[in-house]
DNA sequence: TTGTATGCGTTATCAA
DNA sequence: TTGATAACGCATACAA
C-alpha cells in the first residue's frame, strides 16, 4: 500500500492523503473521513525507503544528554552511539551530544535546553527527578519524542527505555555468590548512592534473593562507597578492620578499583570479590583474579540501540509508547572478557 | 557525494556515469578513467536511501540453509532471521530458508542448487567440506555473496562468518570449572562429534586452559556424546559406573538433558555439570540445580546479524571480504535465564 | 558511445 | 479545498 494506491482508491491526488497523514489541514472533512478509513481499512504504513530520500533533506539531529564525565562506563556507551550515527551518515543523521559531571538537576535542565531548539529526538540518561520529567512531557508536546538509556524515569511519557534490570542484575549476583562460595561466607556490601534507582534495585536484588538461597551466609557489614574508588577503599579498609572474618565482597556500584586497592593494602588476597560492568580498571582486577566475576550490562549495546530507536522512529515517523529494551544481564570472569 | 554530483564534475551525464560504475560497458575509455578517477578522488559511495527504493523492485531473496533440524539450539539462529527479515519488508526482502537432519554432505549441496537460481545473497551453516567449499566460491563468482553462520568454513572466500569463537568458548567453561570447584576435582567429559570443527576447538580450548589453571583437577573419563541426549545418556551412566569418584561434569555439544537424566537416575544429584547453550531443556536442568552454569553463543543474535549483513551487502552493493562478526561466550546461571 | 526520460514513495511548493 | 509538479539518489529502457 502507498499514497499513491491510497489517492487512486479514494478518487483523490496525492497531495491530499499527503495533508491527511501528516495533518496540514485545508482537506474538506468528508474526504479526510473516506481517506481515514481506507488507510485504516487497507493496513497503511508509511514505506520507509521511501521516507529515507526526504528525511535526509531535514537533516535531523538526535540529542543525547548524559552524565558521564569522570565515569568510564559511558565510554562504551557513547562508542555505541557512534556505532549506529556512523551506519547513518546516508541519511543524513547526526549526533548532538552533552555531558556532565554528577547529579545536579539543574545542570542537566541546562544542557536540554542548550540542544532542545535543534533537536528531533532526545536520548538521555535521566536523573530520576520530577523537574526532568515534567521537561521530557514538555518535549513530547513540541513533538520531540525522548529515550531513557540506561536509567529510567517515571511519569515522564518517555517513549523508550534502554537498559538494564538492575533488580534482575542483583539477583545474578547473588546467584554468582553462591557459585564461588559453596553457600559458605562472610560477606560485607559497598553500596552504591541513594539518588541512582539503578543501584538500590540492585543491592534489593541482591539481598533478597541471597537470602533465599543461601541461609547461611552471613551478612557482616555494610557501607557505602559513593559510587566511586575512593570512598569505596576507605568503607572496604573500615570493614575489614572491624570485621576480619570478612572473606566476601560485594560492590553494588562503580568503585571497585578502590576495593581491590584496600583488599590488596592489607594483604587479604584471599577474600572474593563479585562487581559490576568490565571497565579497564575492573577488568585489570578481574585478571590479577582478585574480583571473581562481575555482571554486565551491555553498554555498546545500551548506546547503539537508544541510537537506532531514535532513528527508527525518525524514519518511520510514530513515536512509540512507553516500550522497554531490556539487556541481557552478562556475567563476565577473566576468560570472556 | 551523488552520481548526479560526479557526472557533473566530469562533464558527462548520470547515465554514463551508472554505466562505470555498474560496469555495463559502452564507454570510452577515456571518459570511464576519468570517471572512475573523480570517483576515487571523491570518495563516492552509493546512497543506501537511493538505493533503498530501487532494491525493492528486485525482490530480492535471501537463502538459508541449516542442519538444524532435530536440534533445537537453531530454534533461536531461525528466530534471528524472522526478526531481522521483519525489519526489511519496506525494502522487498524475503527469506527461502531450506534444513536438513544430520550432516550429509549431497544434502547440503543439493539444498543449495534448490535455492541458488532465485536468491541474492546465501546464509549458510556450512558443513567443513571442500566440495561445500567449492561450491561457495562458485556463487560468489556467480554475484551471489556468501554469509556462514554458526560454523565457518576455510577456502571458500564467503563474504562473511557470523558466530562464537569455540577455542574462547572452552576456555571460558574452564574458567567456570575452576569457580565452581575451586580448583579440586575429579572430572569427566562428555566430548561432541569429529566432523563439527567447533566441538574440536571447544574441547581443545577448555582442557589446554583448565590444565594451565587448575593443575589439581583430574582428568579421570571421557567419552563421546554424539552430539544428542541419548548417546550422552549412555555415556555418562558408563563412566559413573566405571569411576564412581567422578564429581564432576563438562560436556561439549547437545545433549546435557541426557547427561542429566543419567545422573538423577543413579542418585547423583550432588555432581556438579558445566555445559553449552541455554535450550529449553537446557534451561530445566538449571532450573533444577543440576547444571550449574552454561556458556552461550548468542544464538538470536548470530541470526539477526548474518541477514542484517546480507542484507547490507544487498543496500551498499558491495561485497565484504573475509569478515568475522565474532559474538561474545555469554555465561548463564538460573538467575539471568 | 552517450544523453534523456521515467519510476521507486514521500514530501514540499505552487498553482488552481 | 485540491491537484499538479519537482525533488531526494539510484537504476534502466530507450532514443540519439
Amino acid at each position: 500500500m502507498t499514497i499513491k494506491e491510497i489517492a487512486q482508491l479514494c478518487g483523490v491526488s496525492r497531495g491530499t492523503v499527503d495533508r491527511v497523514l501528516n495533518k496540514r489541514g485545508r482537506v474538506k472533512p468528508e474526504t479526510e473521513d473516506l481517506i481515514l478509513r481506507t488507510i485504516a481499512q487497507m493496513g497503511y504504513t508509511k514505506n520507509i525507503a521511501g521516507r529515507a530520500l526526504t528525511v535526509k533533506r531535514d537533516e535531523p539531529v538526535i540529542g543525547a544528554v548524559l552524565c558521564s564525565e569522570g565515569n568510564s562506563f559511558f565510554d562504551d556507551i557513547i562508542q555505541g552511539f557512534h556505532n549506529a550515527i556512523s551506519e547513518l551518515v546516508d541519511y543524513g543523521i547526526t549526533l548532538s551530544i552533552r555531558t556532565m559531571r554528577g547529579h545536579n538537576v539543574d545542570k542537566q535542565l541546562e544542557l536540554i535546553d542548550e540542544i532542545s531548539d535543534h533537536i528531533t529526538a532526545l536520548v538521555i540518561q535521566p536523573i530520576n527527578d520530577p523537574r526532568i520529567a515534567a521537561k521530557i512531557r514538555e518535549l513530547r508536546h513540541q513533538g520531540i519524542p525522548t529515550i531513557t538509556v540506561n536509567n529510567d524515569i517515571e511519569n515522564s511519557s518517555r517513549c523508550c527505555y534502554v537498559g538494564s534490570d538492575y533488580q534482575a542484575g542483583g539477583a545474578t549476583a547473588a546467584g554468582l555468590m553462591r557459585l564461588i562460595t559453596g553457600g559458605e561466607a562472610n560477606l560485607a556490601i559497598v553500596t552504591g548512592v541513594d539518588s541512582l534507582m539503578g543501584h538500590i534495585q540492585r543491592l534489593e536484588g541482591f539481598v533478597s534473593h541471597l537470602r533465599a538461597i543461601c541461609p547461611n551466609i552471613k551478612f557482616v557489614d555494610c557501607e557505602s562507597g559513593q559510587d566511586n574508588p575512593e570512598h569505596s577503599y576507605e568503607a572496604t579498609k573500615r570493614m575489614l578492620h572491624r570485621h576480619p572474618e570478612i572473606d566476601t565482597l560485594f560492590i553494588v556500584a562503580a568503585g571497585s578499583h578502590g576495593m581491590c586497592r584496600a583488599v590488596i593494602d592489607l594483604g587479604r588476597e584471599d577474600i572474593r570479590i563479585i562487581a559490576y560492568d568490565d571497565v579497564p580498571s575492573t577488568q585489570a582486577m578481574m585478571r590479577r583474579g582478585l574480583i571473581k566475576a562481575v555482571v554486565c550490562q551491555q553498554p555498546l549495546e545500551q548506546g547503539y540501540r537508544a541510537i537506532r530507536i531514535a532513528f527508527d522512529m525518525i524514519l518511520s515517523d510514530t513515536l512509540l509508547n512507553n516500550e522497554q529494551i531490556i539487556m541481557e544481564n552478562q556475567i563476565k570472569i577473566a576468560e570472556n572478557l
